[in-house]
DNA sequence: TAAATAAAATTGTATATGCAATTATTGTAG
DNA sequence: CTACAATAATTGCATATACAATTTTATTTA
């Protein structure tokens, strides 16, 4: 007997999202910034400069929602977006206090993952960062912003 | 030599949640309904008539989240948000219209489970359900709105 | 019983998110 | 060269989400 998943895999991973993100932006926080923040300030600083369509392909989200989550950290002073080289398209880069206050995020980051990693045990952790990427793997390729034609 | 997680668990939880959200509403959707909304109609189903406080607590959101997100559905008049015994308190509950459309609802839901069941391949959405329960679990004792004190 | 406290829900504020439609701009076909 | 198609980004609209503060009602205490 074949055993089959019971209930529902978007809202359990939405649960644990939320309570995952509750546990980064208590840490994260303390510097001003949400988790998610975090994590696109640290794109920035990786990828940047870069156009804003090309960010929002490297983080997997819609072009949209990228062109707002931008709006606080511009207003903050942490990135700028400028004009590129095309007069269409834009370009997304890091200030120096940017740049501090990322270096600043990162060892409260550093923190969360870590007592995270404590309170569920490395393994589980690795285990779930495993089941993740495979998962984005296989859904890329039955997806259509991939472009996997 | 013990590997160590790499990479942020936020940030990927994240992705793939966002991921597994569209695959559902592309199908759950077509009834009118996105796939957090089927959630919570289902719930309401399934606990109503249950008092918003326990309603939140039981799907682990912020009672001001379940406050906000159960209005479309009151709109659409799926559900009702009547006065409770006690002045302050209220029960929302179910119309016989709201249980046709989660009736509905459900049948689409299945099939965008199953076709993740598909895509990912059981034995990975039963490890992912497991990790997700274990993680829940070891998360909520150290949580300070679970009351396990 | 009046004042202090507790409990339940909601509102204020801010961010996160995506789809559809729009605005610019660039490239292309005729 | 001009009408048309493609690109890049943004705006309109709607929902999801949480924390802090507020409102309303009930309970407890002095």
């Amino acid at each position: 007997m074949m055993k089959k998943p019971s209930g529902c895999t978007n809202l359990q991973l939405r649960q644990l999202m939320r309570r995952v993100a509750q546990h980064y932006d208590a840490e994260v926080g303390k510097t001003g910034l949400k988790g998610t923040q975090y994590s696109l300030l640290s794109y920035v600083v990786k990828l940047g400069p870069i156009r804003p369509g090309a960010l929002a392909q490297a983080m997997m989200v819609d072009a949209s929602t990228l062109t707002r989550n931008l709006k606080p950290l511009i207003d903050a002073g942490w990135v700028t977006l400028t004009a590129g080289s095309d007069g269409r398209s834009r370009l997304v880069g890091v200030t120096q206090t940017g740049r501090d206050k990322r270096a600043e995020a990162q060892r409260h980051w550093k923190i969360a993952q870590e007592q995270l990693n404590a309170v569920l045990g490395i393994p589980r952790v690795l285990a779930l960062h495993d089941l993740i990427h495979e998962s984005l793997d296989l859904l890329s390729s039955t997806d259509k912003t991939t472009g996997t034609v």
